[in-house]
Parts: structure tokens; C-alpha cells; sequence
RNA sequence: GGGGACGUAGUUCAGUUUGGUUAGAACGCCGGCCUGUCACGUCGGAGGUCGCGGGUUCGAACCCCGUCGUCCCCGCCA
């Protein structure tokens, strides 16, 4: 287990906060620096060890595990179990026969809450046998074992060094609301909700308000939840799903936005690996890769690539997911790396926005497959008035609908792209997981509305 | 939305092909024993409306219909 990034000393918050202790807890991490001495620790019990003279409980909180010794007999009048959640009281000293070379003598045990029964699982215990449905349930729980809480302590990092590395290029984080008047690419796949006395929606993408925040602070990114009402039941769809999205002016073309990603996610991977090393070290064989060198190909050469190298005769205008794992290794016989952009998908497949790419029918916007999945989509947009209105006609769509939003590009609009990255997805590849829910505290589909 | 698989103890599963007395295992749980465990060991015990509803049958965990839920693949997407 990573430990977190602390800025303030951790004991400096017990201290203030606990002023009707006599002696303050600590964390389990710090102990080391207080042999010999007394120590107060809370937590929870992680595993118990009950022999005939003396009982061994090793005891958990959010900065690792200590051992604690007691005499047996004294033990058993507590009645405790795994997952009891205690105070324990007792002298840390050296003891070599201990795995950390220290253990805590324990004079004293508070019982803060007990545990049930007949747990459906132990956080100390193998968790690969259990059900995902039964971890999903019971997520408090599953946090508290190492492999799901590894995912997720991964996952803060990611939108941690997301983050960094854009707040580093001169990027803006804008925070827009989820309720909407309208979808930004059509109706069909968005959530309806009661809004008084009209109809609302749960946004789809933030993209309309990145594009204008785009025109006020040139970089701008959001991260949080969009919403798919796409009847899809599949290992990686979710109906909600966390998307970081970015989006920056004054572009030449597609090209600098899949280079921004690329150095996007190199910073992001590289920060990864040093900080969080170990842990993604048990789930895959190779750190996080750079993506500098993640070449892009376009589309059009991708079907051909696809149709002589891998037979796949059967594809016209889209990548299907087998495409896309064969695309990905191409890539990575090519280059070491099992990533590529796809550049210059059909225009006609993409929102109203999208710039295009030539004139032969291609959209200057590109995917990002990353170890076989499609984890980013982006482009570069329609930056005129006058060509967001033909686009929209093209789709027979009146411009008069989306005016409040056109309206924004009389305001002195850059050139422009961006893209979106799935969170989840990103979790998942990096962390080798076949099913995007195990990314997801409490993951929302076509059925699922609970826990 | 299309196709496939599954649902049995707290958990993960066997048992369904060929309906038949008391539905099993492992781990977990409860109790005993064990001078340092760290996946401890060991002896004993408890625990199941066989997802739910209906049907067939002398008899259903097993066969049929419905329903709810879970998982996989595809469509679509991040």
C-alpha cells in the first residue's frame, strides 16, 4: 500500500483534535520513531492469532498494520474478531521475532464497534475468489483489502497527477453543471429529468462549456460525471462514468492535441510509476509506459492495415473491439508500446462540431486505443460561426436550436480541440482489469441503480 | 437492443445429464486444545425457504413457463 501524500505532519491533526485524550493516538506508521514508548493506536483488526499463551492481533488503520501482543487469557474477555473496530492501548518495543522488528505489548483495548458475524469476506483474506457483485455490495469492506483498495488509491492518483500535469502547462480546471437544457450531439442518449415544471437532462459531455471556457481562459479542463442513457450491457460501458476532459485554443490542427495528450500522459504515467511504483508493480509486469513515441495513424490506413494483415474484410466506417485489440498490437510490435491514435474517422459518424480533415469525408477527430480498448476520443472543432451552422444543417438540424450556444463564438473564439478520457478505462488498463466496474465504487449500467 | 452462461450455507463452488430417504466440500463462523503466530496447526459444532412465483409429477435443487438478479460476447461508446 502507497501511503497517501501528507502535508501536515499526520499526528499535528490527532493533536488538535483530540484534547480530551490523555495520551494521543497515533498512526501505525509513526510508531516506529516512538520505540520504546507508549502508544495509543485505532483501527481495525486484521487478523487475530489466539494461541494458548499468547494472542497476536494485527491491527490496521489508513497508514499500514502493527502487530499487538497480549496474554490470552486478558484477550478473551474482549471477544474480539476480525473487522472489530478497537482502540488499543500498550508499550511499542523492539522484538525481532515480530516481521516489522517492533511490536505493541497491549495494557489496554477500547472496543469502539464490533463487527458482525459470518462476514461475507475478510479484508486480510484473498479476494480474487469473491464475486464482483459481492465486492461491489459490500464496499466498505472490499476497500479495506489490499487488491480493491490498491484500484482505487491508483485511481485518486491518476486524477491527482491529471491534474498536476495540466495545472503545470498553464490549464485552468472549470467545474460546469451536469443539469442541461439539451445534449450536445442529440437527443437519443440522454437521461430525462424532472426539472419543476419542464424537462432537464443529465449531461452527456461537458463539452459545449469547455469550448466556451476555451474563450475565456484559452486551457481549460473539468473532470466529473457524465451520463449515457445507452441501453449497452458490456464489460466497459457504464451509464455514468468520470471523464477528464481537456480542451485548449490557438491549435494548428488534431496533431497538437494528440501531442498534448501524448505529454499528458507520459507526465501522468511517469508520476504514476514513481509514487505508486510498488503497487502497480502487482498488477502488471511493466511499469506505466511512456507515451511520447504513441504513433498516430490514420483511419483510413488502419482498415487497410486491418484488411491485409488481419483478413478483417468484414469492416466499412467503425472499428469494432477485435479491430481494436489487433490495432493495438500492431502498435506494439511496431513500437514496444500496445497504444496508437486513429486519425480521420468518417465525419458523418461525429458530432456537429467536429472539424474535418480534408475534404474526403474524414473528421479531424481521433481515438486513442490504449492495451486493446479506445480510452480517449478528441479532435479538433469548429471554430466559426458559419461552419457550426452548416454542420448542423448538413444534419438537418436547425441552427436556431443550439443559438444560445453558438452565440458564444461571436466572442472572439480561438482555434480549438480537445478530448476526453475515460476514467474508469484508464484505471482499468492500467491496472490490468477486465471489467470496467471494478473501477467504479458504485457503478451505474442498464440494470444497476444500487448500492 | 441481439446472442450465450449462471443463480444451492456468510463466501466460492459441487450436486441438475438419468426427478427418489437426512443436499455436500473448501474457506469463514461458534466452542475446546496448542509458549510466538504471521495463509498457524488441531479436535468438535452450528449454519441451507436450493433467487422468487407458478406448473408437470405419487415425489422437483434437478423437468417446463414466467419473473428478478449476476456474468460474458456483440452492437454502441469513453
Amino acid at each position: 500500500m502507497a501511503p497517501p501524500q501528507t502535508v501536515v505532519p499526520a499526528n499535528t491533526v490527532w493533536r488538535i483534535c483530540m484534547v480530551t485524550t490523555a495520551v494521543q493516538r497515533v498512526f501505525i506508521e509513526n510508531i516506529s520513531e516512538l520505540v520504546p514508548g507508549e502508544v495509543r493506536l485505532r483501527g481495525w483488526i486484521y487478523r487475530l492469532r489466539v494461541l494458548s499463551e499468547t494472542a497476536f492481533l494485527i491491527l490496521r488503520d489508513c497508514t499500514g498494520e502493527a502487530q499487538c501482543v497480549m496474554a490470552t487469557d486478558a484477550l478473551k474477555d474482549h471477544r474480539l474478531k476480525v473487522e472489530d473496530v478497537i482502540e488499543v492501548t500498550g508499550q511499542a518495543r523492539r522484538e525481532p521475532r515480530a516481521k516489522a522488528g517492533f511490536e505493541v505489548e497491549i495494557s489496554a483495548i477500547r472496543v469502539l464497534n464490533r463487527a458482525g458475524h459470518s462476514l461475507p469476506f475478510h479484508s486480510a483474506g484473498q479476494v480474487d475468489s469473491v464475486a464482483l457483485d459481492t465486492l461491489i455490495q459490500y464496499r466498505p469492506l472490499s476497500l479495506r483489502t489490499e487488491a480493491v483498495g490498491d484500484i482505487f488509491r491508483v485511481q485518486a492518483g491518476l486524477l491527482a497527477c491529471f491534474r498536476d500535469a495540466l495545472n503545470r502547462r498553464r490549464f485552468t480546471e472549470i467545474v460546469t453543471s451536469k443539469i442541461v437544457g439539451g445534449g450536445t450531439e442529440g437527443g437519443t442518449n440522454l437521461f430525462e429529468i424532472k426539472y419543476f415544471e419542464r424537462a432537464a437532462y443529465l449531461a452527456q459531455s461537458p463539452q459545449f462549456y469547455k469550448e466556451h471556457g476555451v474563450a475565456g481562459f484559452e486551457r481549460v479542463y473539468e473532470t466529473g460525471h457524465v451520463y449515457r442513457a445507452e441501453p449497452h450491457a458490456s464489460s466497459r460501458h457504464l451509464t455514468e462514468y468520470y471523464s477528464l476532459d481537456v480542451e485548449f485554443g490557438f491549435i494548428d490542427g488534431p496533431e497538437d492535441v494528440i501531442q498534448l495528450e501524448r505529454e499528458l500522459l507520459t507526465d501522468m504515467f511517469a508520476n504514476l510509476n514513481s509514487q505508486y511504483g510498488e503497487v502497480i508493480g502487482k498488477y502488471r509486469t511493466d511499469l506505466l509506459p511512456s507515451m511520447l513515441k504513441v504513433p498516430c495513424w490514420e483511419f483510413d490506413a488502419c482498415l487497410e492495415m486491418l484488411r491485409s494483415e488481419c483478413g478483417r474484410t468484414d469492416l466499412v466506417d467503425d472499428l469494432d473491439p477485435e479491430a481494436e485489440r489487433q490495432l493495438c498490437e500492431r502498435a506494439r510490435k511496431e513500437t514496444g508500446t500496445p497504444a496508437v491514435f486513429v486519425l480521420g474517422f468518417p465525419l458523418a459518424a461525429r458530432p456537429f462540431y467536429t472539424a474535418p480533415r480534408g475534404s474526403g469525408g474524414a473528421a479531424s477527430s481521433f481515438d486513442l486505443l490504449f492495451q486493446g480498448i479506445e480510452i480517449t476520443t478528441g479532435g479538433q472543432r469548429l471554430h466559426r460561426r458559419e461552419d457550426l451552422e452548416a454542420a448542423l444543417r448538413d444534419r438537418s438540424i436547425d441552427p436556431a436550436n443550439f443559438e444560445s450556444h453558438l452565440a458564444m463564438f461571436d466572442l472572439g473564439m480561438p482555434p480549438h480541440g480537445g478530448f476526453a478520457i475515460g476514467l474508469e478505462r484508464l484505471t482499468c488498463q492500467v491496472m490490468n482489469l477486465p471489467n470496467v466496474r471494478q473501477a467504479v465504487l458504485y457503478p451505474r449500467d442498464r440494470y444497476k441503480l444500487t448500492p
